[in-house]
DNA sequence: CTTAACGTTGACGTAAACGTCAACCCTGCT
DNA sequence: AGCAGGGTTGACGTTTACGTCAACGTTAAG
């Protein structure tokens, strides 16, 4: 049984236009992300293709996005998937070290996050006992 | 025994300057919030004097900015402290809706947050992982 | 009294992340 | 043959969130 979220098969190719109805963006923003080093896609020609790794690094850039990481910090955590795979031991130390930075900042925005969470519920509070007064 | 967030007291005054160097940011940056109706310091002459309030209300800008938020997004959330003290019903239940959606996109926003932390966590062990497999 | 160190407004510059053409090339109908 | 509907690469426009002057006023010190 395969899982929900992988309601097409893993040899499954894309276009430009396809990937982009999916993901809900335009086929500028993919060819942006590309001309960015996010993304490689293969082609067929010119014609860009996509499988389906391409579009897993693409889900990923979007979730970084939706919280606010930029484009050059989410370019060098995908890059990281394919450093990790390195032999080298500097290498390997300077990788792991950099990714508990980058662990510390996204925590400190998950802080963040919770705390204008927590604000905001407490306005609501407010706002409804002011309701709750109400004749 | 005052809080240690409350370093000074409750009537203490800042200048743009003072309070631009206590948050970290320019006055550049205070002023462009002030004309896009994020805060609303009040004035020595021509001078602008912010209190405890108008700080609180830029910490809370500032940590909405750290996780993603826009500045529109974020007007309209401080915007909300104001107007949870109405008194018209019809605002209020408006108002309380709004909030409910406003809570449902920063979930969300959650939700992505964590599983970036944790696909960071995955790489971090795949990179331990190679590390420990060297001589 | 003038100079330094703050403040003010106004105008223009800039980096990021795309949007929006234009001009072109394939491919599959009809 | 022709044309609609995809794809391609430039190139320039736009929005957001400020940075960076310029020209000016106002205390505070020497």
């Amino acid at each position: 049984m395969t899982p929900a979220t992988e309601a097409s098969p893993a040899d499954r190719l894309w276009t430009v236009g396809e990937l982009a109805d999916e993901l809900g963006i335009t086929t500028r923003t993919l060819r942006f992300y590309e001309a960015e080093g996010l993304i490689t896609p293969s082609r067929a020609g010119s014609a860009r293709v996509y499988d389906h790794r391409d579009r897993a690094r693409l889900r990923l850039i979007l979730r970084g996005k939706r919280f606010g990481m930029s484009l050059s910090e989410i370019r060098e955590i995908v890059g990281m998937y394919d450093g990790a795979a390195s032999s080298e031991r500097r290498q390997l130390e300077t990788l792991l070290a950099r990714l508990g930075e980058i662990t510390a900042d996204l925590r400190a925005r998950e802080r963040d996050l919770a705390r204008t969470l927590s604000e905001v519920d407490e306005v609501a509070a407010r706002c409804q006992q002011r309701l709750d007064q109400l004749p």
